[in-house]
DNA sequence: ACAATATCCTGCGAGC
DNA sequence: TGCTCGCAGGATATTG
């Protein structure tokens, strides 16, 4: 499941390789992906003949800024990946009618034409430059919409967001002002993307194992001692996780089919039984809500 | 007003 | 070996 980081890598290697593209053409078989569209044909009127001006990013959605001032939104939630490849103009035709998700051709710079995510490819966008963007999504919750700029900015997939963890502007008078009418597990609450965007799963375990603070914790009970560590730990983790691509736990790939290299410093998610890097007791894994939540009960008392 | 639970999906691993 | 079953999970909808 991409988060922050992923996304941060992925939408960038996106913007550098999709600039000034075209979408001539689009395939699905699975139009539930257009959730703001009646159907496909509506979806594919929004972004037919359009331009690929920037890709960047707003909490885990990725934002394909283009012409004619539109917008393509796309949250990969758990399983989606976005990854680049060619299509050979004599084999398009049969590309287009039905995509057997068989087998793709890969770029020449990355793309494994083994990988195993090749086979769940759901939806691909044809581009004027013999390439294509193609999604693979297993699970299918992946969310694709298009449309004008204002529309999309204002729908509470954006709207409701939110501040950006990494963003200057995002101070600790900001963070603390966050907390004073906050309630809740802190678990939970660092991964609520109306309060803060773009933390999930692996980094709110990770978070928290750096700051020593038991994922039950309500927030209404941290010292201000906890609350420092929790910033800082948020800044510094999401940072690092980015300048090693994300994490390679799971099924993440970058927008080249490349792992990470986060998961070499991961600390507690998906550690189960295995001992702590700090005190060398075995990780516990609880349920928080609906999510697992991975911690060591030592460092991270209740 | 808030919190817990169901929903969407399907590959995979556990268990028999 | 081959089958069934239940788990995983981000965001949203629905129920308690």
């Amino acid at each position: 499941m991409p988060e922050l980081p992923e996304v941060e890598t992925i939408s960038k290697g996106l913007d550098k390789k999709l600039k000034n593209k075209k979408i001539t053409r689009i395939w699905t078989d699975w139009p539930k992906y257009f959730k703001l569209h009646k159907n496909e044909k509506d979806f594919s009127r929004q972004i037919i003949g359009k331009k690929i001006l920037k890709v960047s990013r707003r909490g885990k959605n990725i934002l394909f800024y283009l012409s004619e001032k539109h917008i393509l939104l796309i949250h990969l939630k758990m399983t989606g990946h976005l990854l680049i490849g060619e299509w050979k103009q004599n084999r398009s035709e049969k590309l287009g009618e039905k995509w057997q998700g068989q087998k793709w051709v890969p770029t020449k710079d990355g793309g494994p034409l083994t990988d195993p995510f090749n086979r769940f490819i759901r939806l691909i966008f044809f581009l004027d430059n013999g390439k294509m963007l193609a999604l693979s999504d297993v699970r299918r919750f992946a969310k694709v919409l298009c449309g004008v700029e204002e529309k999309i900015l204002n729908l509470p997939d954006i709207k409701n967001l939110g501040p950006e963890p990494l963003d200057k502007r995002f101070t600790y008078k900001k963070f603390g002002e966050l907390f004073k009418n906050k309630k809740g597990v802190i678990k939970s609450v660092l991964m609520d993307q109306g309060f803060i965007s773009g933390i999930g799963n692996i980094y709110s375990d990770e978070i928290l194992w750096l700051s020593k603070i038991h994922p039950s914790r309500r927030v209404e009970g941290l010292k201000e001692k906890e609350l420092i560590a929790i910033y800082k730990y948020i800044k510094q983790n999401l940072k690092k996780a980015i300048r090693l691509r994300g994490t390679s736990f799971s099924d993440y790939r970058d927008s080249e089919g490349r792992r990470g290299k986060y998961s070499l410093f991961r600390r507690v998610y998906q550690r189960e039984g295995e001992p702590c890097s700090r005190c060398g007791i075995e990780i516990k894994r609880i349920k928080i809500g609906a999510r697992s939540a991975h911690f060591c009960p030592i460092c991270q008392k209740e």
